[in-house]
DNA sequence: AGCACGCCGACT
DNA sequence: GTCGGCGTGCTC
């Protein structure tokens, strides 16, 4: 009789012991029963001692004869629930697809594919003649078995049937066969261009790395050409049968991102990201386990892809929010991505044009090394930036009467112009003319947002919509107004003042869908639009050649903003818009609407640029002593009663407090709190939100009191009445 | 998080 | 008389 520990999917920060007749590997999936019903779980250490045997049960059912989370893959499971506080089995379960989840197997289940039969094989061409597209099917499936619902995709499910009718090819189920290093069969460098200077002292000094732990952080600006370095430091390494793993943010996965990989290796890339299906998903896991894949890209939860050969880990955009996750398991990918480069000996790579602040803090005291890319490609010139002061100017839908002089000369010459909003709808709130109530969703505490396509109000936080009312719920007057402008209304007011010129809106509300985001793009760029209107998603990854002048309505907001990070979030989205514009022949123009154009943020932005803006607000971070020069962790508690979320916030940091006092190691080094107060979106759907800030210069201190004061948190009376959190190295304060 | 147990209101 | 409301407490 063996004891064995094993992480159980629930939210409790605990393992539980179960027995066994035999030792079992650590990372093997059992079935074990737990309180009334049957549950997955993983071996996390076998043969441990246990004083009181009493409650122990047995493990019903060993589901795999191999780990399906190896070695590396346990210590960083390991890892997270230590630093990010939270349930292992929770941990673990977000590492694994949805079948392994649930218990299915983990190696490849048989498929139905088809082969070409002897007859199919002795055909000659003529036969097929008359057939062009059963001919290419099975010439196809002559060079290898195809999977059978692929082949009815790509040549259409009639053209399969009469080659199955006409016996030249037949069904069959096979068992896909997983080979490490499959890649290497097919692996060839096209073409691939020269490096300048600058691309050539990153790629070698990448090339020095391979095999030891390093992370560099690549700071390219726009067009400078990183991915050209991504792809030529990774050469040598896939020639050698390395595996590379590539994080993207979750807008930046785009077909052509894939190709651009699949093309120059001319091998398969394996792809992951969360709109594919479970079974799609658990394939390329499977092919990445074995080996067989030698590229795969992914969005944030790809870094738990596991990987027999690794070798580099990239992280593109590595600014990007959508790395850390902001429900559950609150993990940063970038962070994880250190601990797993770390872990496996290989470098990793940050690539970006507006590096976060942490990660250029790294590279500013030595800890990463830095490789800057300062030219853009092919002479291309960069955006030039300038303020417009909208002060005292008319505004017709949130566009100043100088701000339309400019759009007007760039119309004019018949040159493409984008318009940046950040917020989409026709205005962020619906008020009455009369009494000045404003409609609001009352579950959210918010205004509503007007959809005037829709005819109706929509909820932003929660999502909720309803009819746009006719009349004042307070004073029943019919005279309703808008304030302030959002997407749709600035695409009314272009339309309007620019009669002659297509117009075209890109928000989530136009662009339902990856297909219709990619048609209207590539539709921009055959010049079939000239006045673009949109939201972040413009600034995400496409290039747009033709557009010579770029306008951000609205920058205001970001300067005064409860959220210390909103100024570098601003500097970020306006670098990366101005990068979007232009090229060698058209240099591209910007210009920020502001009532505040002295603002020093703005200024330093717009005249000395993104790395310079850079440096200074990491020393005002330093100046006001916040991250990244000390660490912080939020507690966050919601409740459909405001005081119980709050009550369960103040009881919280006094246990803290004491905890703290009480590890006398640890005295005098108290966590410093701010709260328990209202978090900036103070109701969604119908639950009160307050959080409690805690920071510290060091983080081990913070830690340690966080870990000590969690099990009094779990066992405080109002624990069970509130949904609280923690979250650690916050990044969004909403 | 589930899920069961448990103790009080409106129903065939 | 019971079906069912969701408070409380436990899960190796």
């Amino acid at each position: 009789m063996v004891f064995i520990q094993v992480a159980v999917p629930v939210p409790l920060r605990q393992l539980f012991t179960y027995s066994h007749t035999d030792t079992l590997q650590s990372g093997v999936r059992v079935k074990v029963s737990f309180g009334p019903r049957q549950l997955v779980g993983i071996v996390i250490e076998s043969g441990i001692d246990i004083d009181d045997t009493s409650k122990i049960k047995a493990i019903n059912e060993v589901i795999d004869s191999v780990p399906v989370i190896d070695e590396s893959l346990r210590k960083m499971a390991h890892w997270l629930w230590q630093y990010y506080h939270h349930a292992p089995g929770e941990v673990i379960h977000a590492m694994l697809p949805v079948p392994l989840r649930k218990g299915e197997p983990a190696t490849p289940s048989p498929a139905q594919y088809i082969q070409v039969t002897p007859e199919g094989r002795t055909t000659d061409s003529d036969s097929l003649s008359r057939a062009p597209k059963q001919m290419a099917c099975l010439e196809a499936v002559v060079a290898s078995p195809l999977i059978a619902s692929e082949a009815r995709k790509t040549f259409s499910p009639a053209v399969v049937k009469a080659l199955i009718d006409k016996a030249l090819i037949e069904r069959v189920d096979i068992t896909p066969e997983l080979t490490a290093q499959a890649w290497l069969d097919t692996f060839d460098i096209g073409e691939k261009p020269v490096p300048d200077k600058e691309q050539g002292v990153a790629i070698a000094a990448l090339n020095q790395q391979h095999g030891t732990f390093a992370i560099s952080l690549l700071e390219g600006v726009t067009g400078s050409g990183k991915t050209e370095v991504y792809l030529q430091s990774i050469e040598p390494l896939l020639k050698a049968g390395k595996q590379v793993l590539i994080l993207v943010p979750e807008i930046g996965l785009t077909p052509q991102t894939v190709s651009r990989f699949e093309k120059r290796f001319n091998i398969p890339v394996g792809v992951l990201h969360s709109q594919l299906t479970d079974a799609a998903r658990l394939s390329v896991w499977q092919r990445a386990r074995a080996g067989e894949l030698g590229i795969i890209i992914g969005t944030r939860s790809a870094i738990f892809t596991p990987l027999k050969n690794p070798g580099m880990i990239i992280v593109d955009e590595e600014h990007d929010e959508s790395f850390k996750q902001q429900d559950g398991l609150r993990y940063n990918a970038r962070d994880l991505a250190a601990m797993r480069a770390k872990e496996h000996s290989i470098p990793l790579l940050l690539g970006s044009a507006t590096p976060a602040l942490e990660t250029l803090n790294n590279a500013l005291t030595g800890r990463f090394a830095h490789l800057q890319l300062t030219r853009r490609a092919a002479g291309a010139q960069s955006t030039k930036q300038y303020l417009l002061d909208a002060r005292d100017q008319p505004i017709h839908y949130g566009i100043s009467e100088g701000l339309l002089t400019i759009m007007r000369q760039h119309v004019n010459a018949g040159n493409q112009i984008l318009v940046f909003v950040n917020r989409r709808g026709y205005a962020p709130a619906l008020l009455c003319h009369h009494c000045g109530t404003t409609a609001m969703c009352k579950r959210c505490d918010r205004p509503y947002t007007v959809h005037k396509g829709q005819n109706r109000l929509q909820c932003h936080h929660c999502g909720a919509t309803r009819s746009m009312p006719k009349e004042c719920e307070a004073c029943h007057s019919h005279e309703m107004v808008t304030a302030g402008t959002g997407t749709e209304q600035v695409e009314e007011g272009l339309m309007k003042l620019f009669p002659d010129a297509k117009h075209v809106r890109i928000d989530s509300d136009t662009v339902r869908g990856k297909d219709k985001l990619h048609q209207t793009l590539d539709a921009i760029n055959r010049q079939e639009h000239q006045i673009l209107v949109g939201t972040q998603i413009l600034s995400k990854g496409h290039h747009f050649p033709h557009v010579t002048l770029v306008v951000v309505l609205d920058c205001d907001g970001a300067l005064f903003s409860a959220d210390f990070r909103a100024p570098e979030k601003l500097a970020q989205l306006v670098t990366q818009l101005a990068g979007r514009a232009g090229r060698a022949s058209k240099p591209g123009e910007m210009w920020l609407q502001t009532h505040n154009p002295h603002h020093p943020l703005l200024q330093d932005l717009v005249n000395n640029g993104y790395a310079h803006f850079a440096r200074h607000a990491l020393m005002e971070r330093k100046a006001s002593a916040l991250p990244p020069y000390i660490s912080q962790f939020v507690i966050r508690a919601e409740a459909t009663e405001s005081s119980s979320a709050y009550a369960f916030l103040q009881q919280a940091r006094g246990v803290l407090l004491n905890s703290n006092a009480a590890n006398t190691s640890l005295s005098g080094l108290v966590p410093q709190m701010t709260g328990p107060f209202p978090c900036l979106i103070e109701k969604r759907q119908g639950r009160f939100r307050f959080m409690l800030v805690c920071s510290h210069e060091k983080r081990a201190p913070l830690h340690n009191a966080l870990r000590l004061a969690l099990p009094y948190l779990q066992g405080l009376p109002q624990a069970a009445k509130v949904r609280w959190s923690v979250d650690i190295d916050p990044t969004d304060f909403s």
